[in-house]
DNA sequence: GCAGCAGTTCGATAAACGTCGTACAATTAA
DNA sequence: TTAATTGTACGACGTTTATCGAACTGCTGC
């Protein structure tokens, strides 16, 4: 079956707020960004088990911030950078922009 | 008792991200954007009771979103605006543009 | 076929959340 | 002083959340 994703139309700026508020999502979300290339869930070096990885990768897709592509036993993640920028300009760049600010350790 | 407001510097955008993220919060959050004087709790035409309005303004200060400052028996709310910008630059704008965009209905 | 790998599904659990009503405190007005 | 106004504190409640482990599905390769 195919996975559920939601029109660019239908996204929800409390539910992307939401998606975006928690740390892991927030981790994903910027590895996504720093790399363009799609990934499985695998290759993100999550502190939580397999489960919760799903679950959390099922919050962005249906957030809309994230596709998810079948590929054999995997699930190709990406941003979905472009309808998130023709529905909410400029949301994801602050947001990607604050996260690295606050990562970004001073010497 | 003064009330509690974290410094810029300690504002998490996680935190940040979850306060905006309630549909209640975020009407508040766009009625002081869109009027900058300061506003007592009970000026937001709120669909939720006395307690829950309580609620949200304390969620919505603990995260560093807002203001309070203490007026006769009134708590008198402005947006944080200066702090945020510095701590998260153009993150509220992009949320407060997000948000107008949604409610400004189509023809 | 069989084993291994990638994710999902299914409870379960503990914590947080949004909501309410009632009672309370503090200020202001009569 | 009494009453009205503004907001808080305190449970209480049902829902959602983040987390886990164990069992499962579906592909890939030997």
């Amino acid at each position: 079956m195919g996975l559920h994703h939601p029109a660019t139309e239908d996204l929800e700026l409390p539910t992307v707020l939401h998606a975006l508020s928690d740390p892991q999502r927030l981790r994903i979300v910027r590895k996504l960004s720093a790399d363009p290339e799609p990934r499985a869930c695998g290759s993100f070096e999550m502190d939580v088990s397999k489960s919760t990885c799903t679950h959390h990768f099922r919050v962005l897709r249906e957030a809309g911030v994230i596709e998810q592509q079948v590929l054999g036993t995997s699930r190709l993640n990406s941003l979905r950078r472009e309808d998130l920028d023709e529905r909410f300009p400029g949301l994801l760049d602050a947001v990607l922009a604050s996260a690295d600010a606050k990562s970004a350790a001073p010497a």
